[in-house]
DNA sequence: TGTAAGTGA
DNA sequence: TGACGTCACTTACAG
């Protein structure tokens, strides 16, 4: 929690300069009578005596583009305070319990580790993927595939699939999980835990090129919710005395936000009768009624629903699905023709790309991947980025614009309630364990997501409820 | 410091 | 032809 806005990016394509973030907090910070960090390598980084001078010379780079300024006045520089009181508020973590869970951990690993090193019949290193590459590959005869720099890959997509043929692959994944459980979750987490129990995080709002938040110092924005000790890891970030976590999760909001831009009316309907977006998908794409879609079409228009969003090829989807590259083929070539309007959103994009250097969220954010304008050739990574981007971004853009007005709105208007934690389409509460105040704060928060920016869709967030964070109950269905 | 791996959205 | 889904952060190993 040193404070949200440290570090600069300096590539040709970003546009989010973290030095007017410097200005702005020094800004606020004095408005609270407190001190003011300096940044002295951020200062001597543009010339500059002061922040004063900072400022200046940030405000010229804005006079050139009128709208970026408008769009960091209203959406950026207003956030700057909200991640300043969710890094300052923190989130009480319940440190025996944690360590209790990491004791359980210990005494799995320790078990793993004797029947691994048995089987290799060494003191192999378990945790370096060069031992376990020749291992697997020379002493057992695995057929691995090498990395790019010719040593054998043992990630687990591919080792998983000779698990069943080889248990030394099944231990070797759960001993794999298991550690890094251990390592990044349990020791870091009660190593950066202040002596009152409670973690803080850093926001940055200029690490991610699509405008997303990033977390670190710890990351909060990927503890595990998976698997069983990762849920209870989760179960150790608590409420404190007399309040409880209120979660708010966007449903389905990128999908959301494709159906807007790309106006496709099949998906839009889809979504304003409130289906399900994957058996709908399913359905359109294998002919069936929506009642008689089976689980592993629906399964498959998942991947195919995400596959779009991030410009997935049929090799991609092929190795997802474990089917053939043409099965996979012909599915998106059904996709497309069921939802055409993604295809000319597809080449909108891309067009905008090429003619300008750059493409916009819904809120004007721009992302410039070339460094000029008039492109003739797109290479496949750079027409990912210009498919996901506009998605991605707007989606980064709509929960910024609810964070300010909830802000505004719920947390500092005498209702006691914080927030505490943004993972991208989630946000996460602490407010006092009480029905009529629980009810106002659920009321307001999700009028504020599901009205922010008008789409021609729905946005619909679930809500949850509970004690901790690995444990949380939903309270109000999305269709209500 | 770069690479491989794994966690999240 | 070669690559093969976006965006992040952290850990560990090896040079």
């Amino acid at each position: 929690m040193k404070h949200a806005f440290w570090g600069w990016k300096t590539q040709f394509n970003h546009e989010a300069p973290s030095e007017i973030f410097d200005c702005m907090l020094a800004e606020f910070l004095l408005s609270q009578g407190k001190a003011v960090p300096t940044q002295e390598i951020t200062l001597q980084l543009y010339g500059a005596k002061n922040l004063e001078e900072l400022m200046e010379k940030q405000l010229v780079k804005f006079a050139a583009a009128p709208d970026l300024y408008e769009y960091y006045n209203s959406n950026e520089l207003p956030l700057i305070p909200v991640l300043w009181k969710m890094e300052q508020a923190g989130i009480l973590l319940n440190i025996k319990h944690l360590k209790t869970v990491g004791e359980e951990i210990d005494i799995a690993i320790i078990e793993i580790e004797k029947t691994l090193k048995k089987v290799a019949g060494f003191d192999i290193n378990l945790r370096s993927p060069l031992q376990i590459g020749n291992f697997l590959a020379e002493k057992l005869q695995v057929p691995l595939k090498k990395t790019k720099t010719g040593k054998y890959a043992t990630n687990e997509t591919e080792i998983s699939q000779y698990s069943d043929a080889y248990p030394f692959i099944q231990s070797l994944l759960q001993y794999r999980e298991l550690t890094k459980l251990r390592s990044t979750y349990v020791e870091t987490l009660i190593e950066k835990t202040s002596s009152e129990s409670v973690i803080h995080t850093t926001y940055s709002q200029v690490a991610a090129n699509t405008g997303r938040l990033s977390s670190l110092n710890p990351n909060l924005q990927n503890i595990p919710s998976s698997s069983g000790f990762g849920q209870k890891i989760k179960a150790c970030f608590v409420a404190r005395k007399g309040k409880v976590l209120l979660s708010f999760d966007y449903s389905q909001q990128e999908l959301r936000i494709l159906a807007h831009l790309s106006k496709e009316s099949a998906l839009i309907k889809a979504f304003q009768q409130q289906k399900d977006i994957h058996t709908s998908t399913a359905a359109e794409i294998f002919e069936v009624p929506y009642e008689d879609v089976t689980y592993e079409q629906r399964t498959a228009a998942k991947t195919i629903n995400f596959g779009v969003i991030y410009g997935m090829s049929s090799f991609g989807m092929s190795a997802q699905l474990h089917i053939p590259i043409e099965a996979a083929h012909s599915f998106i070539s059904t996709f497309y023709a069921t939802y055409p309007r993604i295809r000319e959103y597809y080449e909108h994009y891309l067009n905008q790309g090429k003619i300008n250097g750059y493409v916009k969220t819904l809120l004007g954010r721009r992302r410039f991947v070339f460094e000029r304008a008039g492109q003739e050739t797109i290479d496949n990574a750079t027409r990912r980025v210009l498919i996901n981007y506009p998605v991605q971004g707007s989606a980064a853009d709509l929960i910024k614009k609810a964070m300010i007005q909830i802000d505004n709105e719920v947390v500092t208007k005498n209702i006691d309630c914080q927030l505490l934690l943004q993972i991208h389409d989630d946000l996460v509460f602490e407010v006092t364990d009480d029905p009529a105040i629980i009810d106002e704060v659920v009321k307001k928060v999700k009028k504020i997501l599901c009205s922010i920016y008008p789409l021609s869709v729905p946005i619909e967030a679930d809500v949850k409820l509970g004690k901790n964070w690995g444990e949380m109950k939903l309270i109000e269905q999305k269709n209500s």
